[in-house]
DNA sequence: AAGAGTCTCAACCGCTCGATT
DNA sequence: AAATCGAGCGGTTGAGACTCT
């Protein structure tokens, strides 16, 4: 059984507010104020109008000193920032712009900022992909010419996800494609953070717990100002914590001394978390110098409805810059298996 | 000029959370 | 402890404006 209705919606009526409407609203509350119950507030003033559409209207709309449009370079900043650190708590990021509402800095970013930043991200990336995926190519050509693992496909097209049986094979036949310190990377990459560096909890970390868990709107000014303080330190990224390891249930992967059987288990999870999570999936493109975006397996279309929108693009920079500096930390002569090819840079 | 396609944004919907009973 | 309620939030919708062909 659902919730009862807030209102009769038989006689509120819907849609565009007129002006003489609007001069009502505004009249009584600059007069009385809303009287803390804005259900009973339509009645009160005789609008046919539902309570939360009576405040709805005057918050985005009625209420003083509201701006609409022209958002600066400056506000474009702040909100794409926020977007980075926080996704789309809107009410949050308005709160650091005055005068704009949450509809408002929703609506710009769907329809404006989100085409703008992706677009010209998307620019820089094809150039910077191009080179990368050819590097890694003949890296692999390299390596598969090595090792040839029975059971695998050799040219896949599109291998986007490391065959996990085949990588837990190469880890028994004594390959080091994968470490242990690599995987951890790896699932760094994904979102985590090993507790191996003595500095707790990082923003990411914060920011994971605080949108799985969720949180009280009176949190959501102290999360901003940690999140701004983290971010100003510059914090580091890099690590694995407890939410992540929640993630892999089965997997004992948080001490220093993985087990083949819960590297094999982890390993499978992995694959799932790619799956289920292409947000953070996506980010690793980097990683196998792919175009997720451009397979439709688990790249653009399903992160670009999940909760971060299509921020995933926007965190590749950061990645493709830690494959990058792994690169040029790599021997010339370095192969395949080299596990700094994972993103840990020697 | 007009029809089709796209974009914008005001408004609605359904959900969660915290307060109250 | 459970039920109920209102406030507030983020996602989505759809009408009108705008652009393209």
């Amino acid at each position: 059984m659902g919730r009862a209705p807030c209102c009769d919606k038989a006689s509120v009526k819907k849609g565009p507010w007129s002006p003489e409407e609007d001069a009502i609203l505004k009249t009584y509350i600059e007069q009385h104020g809303t009287g803390g119950n804005w259900i009973a507030l339509p009645q009160k003033i005789g609008l046919k109008r539902c309570g939360k559409s009576c405040r709805l209207r005057w918050l985005n709309y009625l209420r003083p000193n509201i701006r609409h449009g022209g958002f600066s370079e400056e506000e474009d900043d702040i909100i794409c920032s926020l977007y980075i650190s926080i996704g789309s708590r809107w009410s949050i990021i308005a709160a650091q712009l005055p005068g704009r509402t949450d509809n408002d800095i929703k609506n710009y970013w769907n329809t404006r900022l989100k085409k703008k930043l992706l677009g010209k991200q998307r620019r820089e990336q094809a150039d910077r992909r191009a080179s990368l995926k050819q590097e890694i190519m003949t890296k692999r050509e390299i390596n598969e010419s090595f090792v040839m693992v029975p059971g695998t496909i050799p040219h896949q097209e599109s291998p986007y996800w490391p065959d996990v049986q085949a990588i837990v094979m190469n880890q028994n036949q004594g390959s080091h494609l994968m470490d242990q310190e690599s995987i951890r990377d790896l699932l760094a990459k994904l979102g985590g953070r090993f507790y191996d560096d003595n500095q707790g909890p990082n923003l990411f970390t914060k920011l994971n717990n605080y949108s799985l868990e969720g949180s009280s709107r009176q949190d959501h000014q102290v999360l901003y100002t940690n999140s701004v303080d983290m971010l100003s330190s510059s914090a580091p990224m890099r690590s694995m914590d407890s939410t992540c390891c929640s993630q892999f249930p089965n997997s004992n992967y948080s001490g220093p001394n993985m087990s083949q059987d819960g590297l094999e288990s982890m390993l499978v999870e992995l694959g799932g978390l790619a799956c289920s999570n292409p947000q953070h999936v996506e980010g690793l493109e980097s990683f196998y110098g792919m175009d997720m975006a451009a397979s439709g397996s688990t790249g653009a279309s399903s992160a670009e409805s999940n909760s971060w929108g299509n921020i995933n693009s926007l965190g590749y920079p950061q990645l493709v810059s830690d494959y990058e500096t792994c690169l040029q930390s790599m021997p010339q002569d370095s192969s395949f298996e080299d596990s700094s090819f994972f993103g840990r840079p020697q």
